[in-house]
DNA sequence: CAGTGGTCTAGACCACCGA
DNA sequence: CGGTGGTCTAGACCACTGG
């Protein structure tokens, strides 16, 4: 009756590191040896190097031939060419989102925005925030029939997700960022199609603008030097 | 002096497999037996199965438990989803390309079609033909400053790639291709930016278009049946 | 039950880095 | 030269599928 499932160690292990490195428990830059994740987790190299290639193609780590794995670091250009994507793609997606969405639809919105202030005002998590912000974009791609865009997308942009989770942690941005969510709400129920592409656009480039100053100060360590 | 790089067999063999996936030369549906692989490459089950997870993660195979390895079927909902952000894209790309395209740049546009034409007249390679319109596409995103975003659509639409390959092969659509390139060059000349939204959606949609009604017939089992 | 993939161990040897 | 990753073999055992 019961169907197995993930009994690999491969998996936990592959999870653990991930939202380690996801929640900035584990720095970028930080070194991540073969042999000392062997001992950690007492498997064999096997497992342990499956993971770090899976970490590897996620862009999550950085693997040295000869020298070492590290988390990667976070590369600015990088996050900015991935915020023009969604610029791009967002603003088409909710284009087409206010033209067939229903009240009821606008309803879960409300119901999101909610949520966040609530979580705000009570206890704050934050995992919890930032899932409930990904919810909402999420909800215009699943009207719209792109869920599997929005896939491609998270998959895309792992990088730039430990920005935002940088972002809201450490730019105090919550408040600013459900103002914003509430302002596109009314947009959607206008509407008033310009204004929206404005404000996603202004939204998306909003942890640029919080932490633009401080990433060649305090965060100087975890962005990669130059740029290139 | 010489510096090694790839002995590995492992690459070897992904690459072989890549480009036979790529080149429909392994049909999509096809099986890839671990076995097979095995012997056909005369190697234990170790390299083929981190050269299948590799494919997998590409999205080219499906791996299903206890059944077997399968080249991944086409899927018409992915592929459209994809030609949708890269609309959204392109649109916005081009947008910024046409305000700092220098006339050496535009040289390179021209210089990118005419090697296409020639390709046309002398000999036809399917493969050289895709290249030289990846090229084209490269071109303002590079000019742009948007190589990693480029470099991340490549990496999210390689099955789109098979179905333009699709395009390209069977539905001999290399001198329509070859027109809209150059009805865009003339559009990036004028700087006429709408038009040339209009144009880039045109072409992007061109293997959707041509290919529309005989997927049902003729690649019927090049395709996921239901597209949920 | 045979076949196929899922997962892991133990160990070998190689290639490169840096002290 | 020691440490780290790169690559692979050989083989074991498990778990599910399908005839």
């Amino acid at each position: 009756m019961t169907t197995n499932l993930q009994n690999s160690s491969s998996e936990a292990i592959y999870r653990t590191l991930k939202s380690e490195i996801l929640d900035l428990v584990i720095k970028p830059g930080q070194s991540l040896g073969e042999n000392e994740l062997c001992a950690r987790f007492n498997v064999s190299r096997t497992p342990v190097r499956s993971v770090l290639a899976r970490l590897r193609d996620g862009g999550l780590v950085n693997i040295i031939p000869y020298k070492g794995t590290f988390v990667t670091l976070l590369n600015y250009d990088d996050i900015t060419q991935l915020i023009y994507m969604r610029v791009a793609v967002e603003s088409m997606v909710l284009r087409d989102f206010v033209s067939i969405a229903t009240p009821i639809i606008i309803e879960k919105l409300r119901y999101i925005i909610r949520k966040q202030k609530v979580l705000l005002e009570t206890e704050f998590e934050l995992q919890r925030f930032y899932d409930l912000d990904s919810q909402l974009h999420e909800v215009w791609f699943h009207t719209t029939k792109k869920d599997k865009l929005w896939k491609a997308i998270q998959r895309a942009q792992v990088n730039y997700s430990r920005f935002r989770m940088l972002d809201i942690m450490a730019a105090q941005s919550f408040p600013e960022i459900i103002q914003e969510h509430e302002a596109m709400f009314d947009m959607i129920e206008r509407k008033d199609i310009p204004a929206l592409q404005k404000a996603i656009e202004h939204h998306l480039y909003g942890g640029v603008r919080r932490l633009d100053g401080r990433i060649d100060a305090e965060f100087a360590d975890y962005f990669q030097k130059g740029d290139l």
